[in-house]
RNA sequence: GCGUAGGUGGUGGAGUGGUCAAUCACAACAGACUGUAAAUCUGUCGCCCUUAGGGCUUCGAAGGUUCAAAUCCUUCCCUACGCA
């Protein structure tokens, strides 16, 4: 089946949410959905069975630069896709046929424009997807001590960018043809455009000119996607996404859009770097400008509450790191909010690390798993990811549910009662 | 019994007259993490006072030398290894 994306619900009370599946050759994801974060070709920490059958999840999400640097876009091709290469395949619970088994399951690729910002303009600056303004005033006053103190990674000029590998230091260049290239060896059913991902740092006038060259760059990216043609590997037409941009500010956001909105794209990311206030503003200036008929992918996002804000503004997909970085680190996501597994009182606690007893991770205990932290034990960070990315998968899934119930408003409050309570 | 090397904060281990409440590592305690340069990073970590800072008690024990001792001297206790 060739990529197509279907409203299946409108949200009666939130006039942007809605619920939907997006069909790709590899399978459906049914939408709003919570896209897993698979950036070297794996969920860190966990096999793509376990994200399969454990997680629940629909669709994995890698990323162009890395993948591009180690181990090659080349190799991955040699795969078949860095999906069949991950084990990130149809089973028991996924397939419709039988001759499905094995097969791909869907995926998305980054382009690498965000590690032209995280490696380049973000670089030894600490600025990440989402900071408070508070920290951004701050940061403006150390802005200039900090000037030279690290050398940037990468610089853009119009054409692409320049940059210099994490792994070796070695110097290469991307531009929005190359970018489509890595994608199509890659082999993941959707693609992202190229895109100049800005600093919230970054003054009104360098975000009107970098989502210029955005704009610029969407063009060739669809020029380019279409010339490369159907995969070798499916034979299907993979579906591409433009990246809207401009920061905070309204007008650039709509405009950008609006640009990229008249572009013939499968769908749209909707990309930047964020305060924790403007994000929800944001998605909803985008959504109410982006053909209505397509998916929207929030990049990069997020915590439970910006995961709620922004389906009730209209977005259909997400990725983020933080429910497998934050397993790593110890905190897990819980109906009544974060907590962090190494705390004294978790030592002793009996309690189940999930409280539904339909999930895999219900059989461990909390204290079981505070002890594989402490110990040092590689299944922690395992388990810990497993239920996270659960987590958010399901609060996604339900959040879906609610808008074909026409709950959605009811399911939102009470999930943020619950979780942030003091 | 003799010889040798040692006894420092939860642990290992620096320090051998003043800049020492004592480097560092680990452990412990707490925090951060949002298109992954992250199994990472930050802070606390003798006791008391509200931070700046101040006060008090510590380096096996007890005495002593000195303006000043974890550091020097004496005695004692303990540990490891070697010799009887």
């Amino acid at each position: 089946m060739p990529f197509s994306f279907e409203i299946v619900r409108k949200s009666s009370e939130a006039p942007l949410a809605r619920a939907g599946v997006i069909h790709t050759p590899h399978g459906d994801i049914h939408t709003p959905a919570f896209i897993t974060v698979g950036t070297k070709a794996t969920v860190k920490s966990l096999t793509g069975e376990e994200v399969r059958d454990y997680v629940g999840a629909e669709a994995v999400l890698a990323n162009t630069y890395h993948l591009y640097l180690q181990p090659g876009d080349e190799i991955v091709k040699k795969h078949g896709g860095f999906a069949k290469m991950m084990g990130w395949v149809h089973g028991e619970q996924t397939v419709e046929s039988e001759q499905q088994k094995g097969s791909p399951m869907p995926t998305f690729t980054d382009s690498g424009g965000f590690q032209v910002f995280s490696l380049g303009q973000a670089l030894g600056h600490g600025v990440s997807k989402i900071a408070t303004s508070e920290e951004i005033s701050k940061r403006e006053v150390e802005e200039k001590k900090k000037e030279g103190m690290h050398e940037k990674l990468a610089t853009i000029d119009d054409d692409g960018v320049t940059f210099r590998s994490v792994i070796d230091g070695s110097e290469h260049r991307f531009t929005p043809e190359k970018s489509m290239q890595i994608q199509h060896n890659l082999g993941a059913d959707i693609f992202f455009a190229f895109d100049e991902c800005t600093s919230p740092l970054a003054p009104r006038e360098y975000q009107k000119e970098a989502i210029d060259r955005t704009h610029a760059w969407a063009k060739r990216s669809l020029d380019e996607h279409k010339r490369l043609g159907a995969s070798e590997a499916t034979g299907e037409m993979q579906a591409l996404f433009g990246v809207v941009q401009g920061g905070a500010y309204e007008d650039l956001r709509r405009e950008s859009a609006r640009t990229l909105g008249a572009m013939e794209f499968d769908g749209y990311g909707i990309g930047g770097s964020f305060t924790k206030e403007d994000m929800g503003a944001a998605v909803k200036w985008v959504c109410e400008e982006l053909p209505d008929e397509k998916p929207r992918h929030l990049l990069g996002i997020g915590e439970p509450l910006d995961i709620l804000l922004a389906v009730e503004n209209g977005i259909d997909t997400f990725d983020c790191v933080a429910p497998t970085r934050i397993a790593r680190n110890g905190a897990l996501y819980t109906p009544d909010g974060k907590i962090n597994i190494f705390n004294t009182k978790y030592a002793d606690d009996m309690s189940p690390v999930s409280e539904d007893e339909t999930w895999y991770t219900h059989r461990f205990t909390k204290s079981y798993l505070a002890h594989l932290f402490r110990a040092h034990e590689m299944t922690a960070a395992t388990i810990a990811s497993i239920h996270n990315v659960r987590f958010i998968t399901e609060l996604v899934k339900n959040a879906r549910q609610a808008i074909i119930d026409g709950t959605f408003l009811e399911f939102k409050n009470t999930f943020i009662a619950r979780y942030y309570k003091k």
